[in-house]
DNA sequence: TTCCAACTGAAAATGTTTTTCATTTAGAAA
DNA sequence: TTTCTAAATGAAAAACATTTTCAGTTGGAA
């Protein structure tokens, strides 16, 4: 349940000779622990709460850093906001509930045949996919359909 | 290769109880003419051209339009911002090229099977996707390796 | 301890997209 | 044709996410 991530982003920051300062420190405990993707926003108010004195261009800047370095990946929305969770490592991709934004990773996205298909037929050389599954999360679709019910009883 | 969509896009616009318009008709023409992906200010600048009051406010709004009657696509961008495509009938994706920003549709996306799984195994219910693949096309790769071979021989 | 590249926050700038509102217009109805 | 009205428009301002600038601060190597 809880996540180790966060010693790896720190040996990571060492390791990239990025300095590991009490800012970076709050904004990477806030990603880790979340099982929600985060807005910069959204970091920015809950880690203000441990470093009042936060800037949230100092978020942006982290949000770069970390994703840079492959501790936590962009999840991108429908409106050009991006939201922002713990990556696992490698290669993964995330199903997002557009109700409640709770975010669940999966990694085997299995595209390689379908790019491996469409590059001997365009000629196109594919270096980059995008790829977001949004939808209700078991929870909300729970709560969805036993709301209809009570409608449909009255 | 040319484009008979717009017609059908004038016809859909009617059925839908909605003005045809010069501004419409402006923007309408640009998108169903164009090979490549276009942002709203690209589209802006060329449908003055042809019709040099036209605000940015009603290309935007024209592109939602289009985009909800399902006459246009958007092309998502890592950066947040969006490109606007004339849309196949049907489901479908683009290939866009990084350099030329070339764009090439594919309808074959096979995300079924994935999808499938993924709803059995997380209890999600997956509505929406989007896919979006980026890479060089044929011609800015051409010229790429032109370019490096020509840079070797010196 | 010293030192400096890395890092920071405030403020201002940027660039895209949306809202507001007074005016105009497409096209249906008379 | 003329009348009428909902739909559409453009200018201006606002909203919003994100980036740049810059003068001061700090982590951590030496
Ligand atoms: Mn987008
Ligand atoms: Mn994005
Ligand atoms: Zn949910
Ligand atoms: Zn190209």
């Amino acid at each position: 349940m809880s996540a180790p991530i966060s010693h790896d982003m720190r040996d990571g920051l060492r390791e990239h000779r990025r300095k590991l300062t009490r800012p970076r420190q709050a904004i990477l405990d806030i990603i880790a622990s979340a099982d929600h993707h985060l807005t910069p926003a959204a970091i920015h108010k809950r880690a203000r709460k441990k470093y009042p004195h936060l800037g949230l261009v100092t978020v942006y800047r982290t949000l770069d850093l970390l994703t840079e370095l492959g501790y936590v990946q962009r999840v991108h929305f429908d409106d050009g906001c991006h939201s922002y969770i713990a990556a696992p490592h490698g290669h993964a991709h995330h199903l997002v509930c557009s109700t409640c934004g709770k975010a669940q990773e999966f990694s085997d996205c299995d595209l390689d045949a379908l790019i491996a298909t469409l590059q001997r037929k365009t000629g196109f050389e594919i270096s980059v996919h995008m790829l977001e599954l949004m939808g209700r999360c078991p929870a909300c679709a729970a709560s969805q359909k036993a709301l209809t019910r009570q409608a449909r009883s009255q």
